[in-house]
DNA sequence: CGAATCTCAGGGTAACTGATATTT
DNA sequence: CAAATATCAGTTTCCCTGAGATTC
């Protein structure tokens, strides 16, 4: 704002660097004042890849300290809202990769959490059924990511935090497939 | 809004699964319309963590393209930023893990983008620095992460840009230390 | 035949853990 | 001695590639 000294000869590009500003800001290695804050105020590719690093720890750790995975809550959420389905079904409606979808199967199988069973009308497929263990495992898994939301989110008002879902979403939608 | 079904007896917790609800509503493996809508309209930290990975993808591959990587940029600035630094310091200002700094600089010194030498004054340390094909180089990478920020922000006006960045920034601010 | 499904083996990034040696 | 630094080895999650084998 007052003095751009570098700034203006990268342009826009390099300000792509807010997001690590914005990070060790916080480590205060040195006061963050000097050169940092006129970089944050731009808008980075960067700082969208880099916010989700503290998002993501957080939902791992939670989700690991009842001994589940994100894959675990995506598959039984897609299970308890369409039915049972096949795997590769199932893979396209979570996002799962199809290789990774028979891994998280065996695991959420082998805790009782769904079934699989071949399927009579066509034998390539194995139909995957969720449990009643299942349906309770996804409530407390769901109760921890709300957990996780709220110490993540906390920063954030209401209409703050629908305005943030709302960006996110339409990024999502729009960048469905890489 | 109109029928809420189960939604209401589970409160906000399962919206969490709004991201991924999104997620495979562009697989288009079933109407996305039946039950998908009225889980958007959610904030779920697991949509934050979800949303990062088109992104964290785009910037990984357009990184990877020019044969660098994320950490690659981060040491990089923080060394143009703040000037020479033992790794360890280097590490706390850019956020990377220390054992990481180790295999980051040796990557960085291999290409004579940095240069590691001993510190005369305190010799556990080595002092980093970056070389003038350093700073050609985070140029360079400064340019592909403009490039890629274009693209995964074309869905957004200005003011959405603007506030997405500051939301975020907030965010990364708030969460400095997990 | 081509296409879809399931399975396995393995690669890669970004983050972390733990152990060790050296120096302050 | 405790603390900091640097290094190395290994783990984890999520995503991806490629190759088989079976069935439609």
């Amino acid at each position: 704002m007052t003095q751009r000294s570098r700034a203006g000869t990268r342009g826009q590009a390099l300000f792509i660097g807010a997001a690590y500003t914005a990070h060790y800001a916080s480590y205060m290695d040195r006061p963050a004042s000097d050169s940092a804050p006129e970089r944050l105020r731009t808008l980075p590719s960067w700082l969208l890849s880099q916010t989700a690093v503290p998002a993501h720890r957080l939902v791992s750790q939670r989700l690991a300290a009842v001994g589940a995975r994100g894959y675990h809550f995506r598959l039984l959420a897609a299970l308890d809202d369409f039915g049972a389905a096949s795997q590769a079904t199932l893979g396209r409606r979570s996002g799962i990769h199809l290789s990774d979808v028979v891994a998280a199967v065996n695991e959420l199988a082998e805790g009782g959490f769904v079934r699989r069973s071949p399927d009579p009308s066509d034998r390539r497929r194995n139909v995957i059924t969720i449990t009643e263990a299942g349906r309770q495992r996804l409530r407390e898994l769901a109760d921890v990511l709300a957990t996780v939301q709220d110490e993540l989110l906390a920063p954030f008002s209401v209409p703050e935090r629908e305005e943030l879902v709302r960006l996110l979403t339409v990024l999502l939608e729009h960048h469905g497939r890489g």
